[in-house]
DNA sequence: AACTGTCGGATTGTCGGACAATCCCAGTGT
DNA sequence: ACACTGGGATTGTCCGACAATCCGACAGTT
């Protein structure tokens, strides 16, 4: 392992492609753009003066997070979540979050901070003016922490996927900031049931957690569709 | 639900960026491209009879897909698997199939039937003549019957993405077809005892399996890199 | 000899334009 | 009410171009 003074130095390449990218989500969980919008390709390279190739190679990753859909010939649009694939994505999140609380002992040091981290950081947040968008960021960055438990880049990877779509579905809903006291409490008993070592009642209690957040969630996706 | 008599068809749009795609893979799966190699975009393009653009956009989903990575402004290529890497990749192996396996009983027939014929039809290919990586396909298939078993959509995916990862560095291993009678008892008995509803033993085995492919899989790349 | 600066070739990232194929929709005819 | 047809819009793919960046070689300095 290389150990010189500048390991812990790390530049982030940010192409214009990135950019992009990352304004579209920016925008779709702000809620700006509704699920079922369709995304042209000129139109979007028109008002974010880039060009059309950019745009096209831009929607390609959204499509890959599975934030976006793309019908051959026929374009590219918001994801539409029904409430199957909410409950598609719920179980996802249980199976792979849940391995993570069980996991509690046997994660590193490193992970389990991480989860005290995320969950202080949350409950900072609450009450300080943000948008809607952060508080959720805020919220789901303590479930990608308990898939961190795992020890496994690739299922954190996955959640984060999952995540997307959580934000989807969740856009420009403000109910989530309605019980944040709840919220907060909630995780806060969970991190303390796994510290004391009681993983099975924290798996649990992290499964009705989701069923919770599942039931809320197909509520919403079937207000907007009406 | 449309109940037409025309329900079962579905024809699946192939364009060119999909062939293109398609045919890295077949490359990279058969080990004619080594983990490593860079895949520059004029070269490929000359050689497969298509534009830059083209290539560009499938080296992308390759990318998304974990298979390739991309270091901006120096290329595409394949990508390359540490121990580190393999064992996270079984790592989330483990996670979801494991929750597959112990969600046997809750599982819908269809997923249940799905596995078993995975695995008759890998007993089939069995001394039939075809390509290690039909063979190693054959084998992920049942893989992927577990992670079917969790019904989420999204879980098969994601195990879908893994195995592309573990074939990458099962590449040109004739090893996995030397045991091929051991492997179909092995996965063989695995299903015995999930019809047993023995789940937590199925789930141990199946554990215990992963770990011996994580193994081989590690010598493999140890061997590669050296 | 080790380090630094410079130059040229190769490759990528992004752009703009082009064109056929395809889709959607309205209007027409029967 | 249904089938046909034509036009406009959009995508899929191609081509050519250029700046930015990277890499290696080579030369210069201490």
């Amino acid at each position: 392992m290389s150990n010189t003074p500048f390991s812990a130095l790390h530049l982030e390449p940010v192409s214009t492609v990135d950019r992009v990218a990352e304004e579209l989500r920016r925008s779709l969980f702000e809620g700006e753009l509704a699920p079922g919008t369709a995304l042209r390709e000129m139109a979007l390279a028109e008002a974010l003066g880039v060009s059309r190739s950019t745009v096209r190679e831009a929607l390609g990753i959204l499509v890959a997070e599975g934030i976006a859909v793309r019908v051959p010939n026929k374009g590219t649009q918001v994801r539409r979540l029904d409430a199957e694939q909410v409950r598609d994505v719920c179980r996802a999140r249980t199976v792979i979050e849940t391995a993570g609380v069980r996991g509690w002992d046997e994660a590193g040091e490193q992970a389990r901070d991480d989860v005290r981290r995320a969950l202080a950081a949350y409950s900072e947040l609450r009450g300080s003016d943000c948008t809607t968008a952060e508080f959720t960021a805020a919220h789901l960055e303590i479930h990608r922490a308990f898939a961190g438990l795992t020890g496994s880049a690739r299922l954190v990877a996955a959640v984060e996927g999952l995540h997307s779509e959580v934000r989807l579905a969740l856009a420009e809903v403000d109910r989530a900031r309605g019980n944040a006291a709840e919220q907060v409490h909630s995780h806060s008993h969970l991190l303390d049931l796994m510290e004391d070592g009681r993983l099975d009642e924290a798996a649990e209690e992290l499964t009705a957690h989701l069923a919770e957040a599942e039931e809320s969630m197909i509520e919403e996706v079937g207000r907007r569709s009406r």
